[in-house]
DNA sequence: CGGTCCCTTGACAGACATCAACTATTGTGG
DNA sequence: CCACAATAGTTGATGTCTGTCAAGGGACCG
């Protein structure tokens, strides 16, 4: 199995971390002058994705990581009866496709939420860069890390918190990724279904829906469609970390 | 916060990652007789943990990774609330510490459920080391890579599956992990408790414990005590997999 | 040998899943 | 641009799995 450069355009579009606005965010964090420019080589090509289609799929051979430049993603794993779970949601500046590192192919299926672009980071030239600029090596290293430490709150989540502590949790954790791209903490578009929603959380659907509507019942949200926003941060934050209950 | 020397000794014992029978399994794996001489040098001390016993702690600073020589640990989230959570289960061969590696401090709680030994890796030698041997680096984001897919397997586990096939899929994944190691597939000792189980597993600890009995009664394993014995390996399988029911 | 911790089992309750019906929204082709 | 179909979401009724509460037995440790 290849990645299907059937629908997916390849546009060769030259890259610029050094100018990119996502540079605090993404992969060039702390890096100096000198080695943007090096990290700008590297990252050369950018790919357009649109809305429902793969930009990996599960089986495909790993040779490259991607930072989501515009869009959102979800990650998807197919498991062995057939059943698939979502595993995350990628937003601007996030990286995608370290699951390919373990094995050599991905071990999940990428697909855009709504049209959008990513970076090429080409695994071996990063792996070559990295070992002339230590730097480089060490945020690589921070950002796997981080990785794993946000796999592990999920599967707290997952593990010890009832439907309304996962939504509130999951809520208040996309309004700080929002505020932290410099967007509204209170007021944004939720890119997923409910459906979406309920697999990552590990509910049903129709637990997802009743569980918004408690919340808007409450007064922590305001939800209409998939425009969400956020009433009492404090409340729903409460909630979240079990201070309530 | 500091890491405790208190009530851990630390053996200065020089370790021999080149004669450790643990090699094709742990960090070793791959390298050259050169590149494994050079990994000799970085991983230097052994360090005894006794049951009960703290490895690190949540907030200690990130210095190094261990790799279990002899035992077991169990890895644990403390929430906000106080509540906490198993994440993980160590045995001879893996590696422990990854979590620190995005903050710099460490994440969770790494706490030995029997009297065990680790092998000292520190990270800032490795970093070095790393760039001067491409194999090691590259074997070391394999490392990291594999814990991310594993973690994510995890979250698959805990957001899809029902109490029986949690237990199954979790004793499918021990015994499979005790052949690796050379050790029987089908008799072992678990080294955890009930609750350590269900805190992983999300469940609680009479669930557990009557699951248990279930999968006893369906003839699929034997368990007394700490003491499990697999009767049925393909249908604990099949169950773990939910091809059945 | 006694205390503590761990485990098991039963009765009951509650949270979420399932089934079902209905509405709203989005996408498609004429 | 409208009409229709397909998809997405909401809400209610009911069922089931797991959690909670409770009691008691057994293993381990000092």
């Amino acid at each position: 199995m290849q990645a299907d450069p059937c629908r997916v355009t390849l546009t060769e579009l030259k890259n610029n971390c050094s100018n990119c606005n996502l540079r605090d965010l993404c992969m060039p964090v702390g890096l100096k002058p000198a080695e943007l420019e090096q990290l700008d080589q590297l990252v050369s090509a950018r790919r357009r994705v649109h809305k429902g289609e793969h930009l990996f799929r599960t089986g495909d051979s790993f040779h490259s990581m991607y930072a989501v430049k515009t869009g959102t993603f979800k990650t998807v794993i197919n498991n062995a009866d057939g059943s698939e779970q979502v595993i995350g949601f990628q937003m601007t500046g996030e990286i995608l496709g370290l699951d390919g590192l373990g094995a050599g192919q991905h071990m999940c299926d990428a697909v855009a939420l709504e049209d959008s672009e990513v970076c090429n980071i080409p695994y071996d030239s990063l792996d070559d860069l990295s070992q002339q600029f230590h730097t480089l090596q060490m945020h690589f290293h921070r950002i796997m890390g981080r990785e794993i430490v946000k796999d592990q709150s999920v599967m707290l989540l997952l593990g010890s918190m009832r439907a309304e502590q996962r939504l509130a949790a999951f809520l208040v954790n996309l309004s700080e990724r929002q505020k932290a791209r410099g967007f509204s903490s209170r007021d944004m578009v939720l890119r997923m279904t409910r459906e979406e929603m309920g697999s990552y959380l590990g509910l049903k659907i129709e637990t997802v829906s009743r569980t918004l509507s408690k919340l808007q019942k409450d007064a922590l949200i305001r939800i209409e469609q998939k425009n969400l926003s956020i009433l009492d941060t404090a409340g729903l934050q409460a909630l979240a970390t079990g201070r309530l209950h």
